[in-house]
DNA sequence: TACGTTTATCGTATTTATACGATAAATCAT
DNA sequence: ATGATTTATCGTATAAATACGATAAACGTA
């Protein structure tokens, strides 16, 4: 690998991206999470239904319960969305911190 | 479904989220692509490579030419990256434009 | 205790993503 | 033209994601 650019096309760098180790797989892993429009789905009807339990979104998406149950596990462990336990049932929220978090980290890294 | 939440354990909305059809589907694109660790890695190193060849990514990874070409296909058609024909090269750059709009929707729709 | 309700998990089928070697395409230099 | 260089694409093998039905787990209620 040469150390001098092959070409000068390119305007200088647009942003950072100044991230590494943890912070990087935790932004991969929301990366990753959000990129899939069925999880983007959840995640925006959660902003009109906070505190909604898996069976409404059930009943909003085309999947069978346990499709949606795994999407939501990895909603969570990404950290877009964080569930109560209420009863038998499981109440669902963004996780604002999380959320706030990633937002920071974009406007930081790409800014 | 239930028009009233389950539960009242929820903050109200931390963001929007307000976005839809070709964007939200452009969004989702962009989330999937550096949803993985590999290309994440591509996109820093052309902050601090920029113009370098394909063959210059290569060496940095512990992969074959072959599927760093499809990676940076990826993230070409993804919009995060712009490759410039130069002689039998190909440079590589950050699309500062895309990217641009990118942290502006992040903002807007969870701001 | 037994039953209804709700959700997560298991096992599995299918699709998609990822990776590689081999080859083709494009360009430059000889 | 021939050969060297660089990259994309093809074919294919393997791994991971996605989907479903069935079942188990947790809870409230009769």
């Amino acid at each position: 690998m040469t150390d001098t650019p092959s070409c000068s096309h390119c305007a200088p760098p647009c942003c950072s991206l100044d991230v590494s180790g943890a912070e990087q797989e935790r932004l991969v892993m929301m990366f990753k999470a959000l990129g899939n429009p069925i999880r983007f789905e959840i995640l925006k009807f959660l902003v009109t239904h906070p505190g909604c339990i898996t069976g409404d979104i059930v009943d909003t998406l085309p999947l069978a319960q346990a499709t949606v149950s795994q999407h939501l596990k990895v909603l969570r462990e990404a950290g877009w969305i964080s569930g109560i336990t209420e009863g038998p049932a499981r109440c669902y929220c963004l996780n604002a911190e999380n959320i706030a978090w990633f937002r920071e980290q974009i406007v930081q890294i790409m800014g």
